[in-house]
DNA sequence: CCGAACCTGTGT
DNA sequence: ACACAGGTTCGG
């Protein structure tokens, strides 16, 4: 599921039950699944720190990129990664409470599950610099929604990247670059920008950055709207559907007609993942 | 830079 | 049986 504006509808539906909330525990409910605070010498590791949780407050519940940051009293912090399919969740469906792997408690006798089908997500807890340096945090770009992102920021940011050269896609990609965008999004502020996802960075005009900072703004905040994307059976915290799928201009829309021109959608392999684009509307700047 | 790895489920 | 999936990290 989660992108940037999937962790953002996951945070905005997460806030408003948790905060003000203490946690009394965490329990770890996967065998296969390992607190590198803890001693088990198991198979995965989930991240660090769970015991440090409880008589810790909720203050605040925020977002940088991908990153779910649950502020706790004493200058805590939970950091939560959703990876491919993780989820957090209060009424886990039927089919999901199979693959909850931890149990969160809080004083009020709420619970908070984490789900993960993948096992791919991970959750740190401790002391904000250390869990910010741990988990990788304080590695991200800049985010492009939370904070103010300016053209010219953009091209401070693209500059920098254009001198190691490189696909667009892959650049669109890097997290160290921008926060946040993964792979649909990716597509789809390619085919806004009406550029191909595998132009030379270096051979980007002027006007085509312009346009990529405008789509990056326009496809993200288009997708909060919608409150994410939803592919298969994936879902919010609340149980319910992201509504953009209906909404894609061209991710998943292999061998149909462009919106824009009527040509067949083509779909490749750029950086290992699945690439759409259409070859008559998406520049290649090569 | 690409592929593999980390995992499990689903679809062909 | 095999390919593929919204992410990230590692090694060659």
């Amino acid at each position: 599921m989660p992108e940037l504006p999937e962790v953002e509808t996951v945070v905005r539906e997460v806030a408003p039950r948790i905060c003000g909330r203490r946690f009394v525990g965490a329990a770890l409910l996967d065998g296969c699944l390992e607190d590198v605070h803890s001693a088990e010498p198991l198979k995965s590791v989930l991240g660090v720190g769970l015991g440090l949780l409880p008589g810790r407050l909720v203050k605040r519940v925020s977002r940088k990129g991908k990153f779910i940051i649950i502020h706790l009293s004493g200058n805590f912090e939970m950091i939560v990664h959703l990876r491919m399919t993780g989820m957090l969740l209060f009424e886990p469906s039927e089919r999901l409470k199979r693959f909850i792997r931890l149990e969160f408690r809080f004083e009020d006798g709420l619970k908070m599950f984490f789900s993960d089908i993948r096992r791919f997500g991970r959750i740190w807890v401790g002391p904000r610099e250390e869990v910010r340096r741990l988990s990788g945090l304080n590695r991200l770009g800049t985010d492009p929604v939370a904070e103010l992102f300016s053209l010219d920021d953009f091209l401070t940011i693209m500059r920098g990247r254009v001198s190691r050269r490189g696909r667009l896609k892959t650049a669109l990609l890097d997290q160290s670059l921008v926060a946040g965008i993964g792979n649909i999004y990716a597509d789809e502020i390619c085919f806004r920008a009406r550029l191909h996802p595998a132009s030379r960075l270096e051979k980007l005009r002027p006007a085509d950055l312009l346009a990529l900072h405008e789509a990056i703004g326009f496809c993200l905040r288009e997708g909060i709207a919608h409150n994410g994307t939803t592919i298969s059976d994936f879902v919010g915290t609340r149980g319910d559907a992201g509504k953009h799928q209906q909404y894609l201009q061209i991710y998943g829309r292999t061998g149909d007609g462009c919106y824009a021109c009527g040509e067949v959608v083509l779909k490749t392999r750029l950086g290992g993942r699945g690439t759409h684009f259409c070859p008559s509307c998406q520049a290649l700047r090569k």
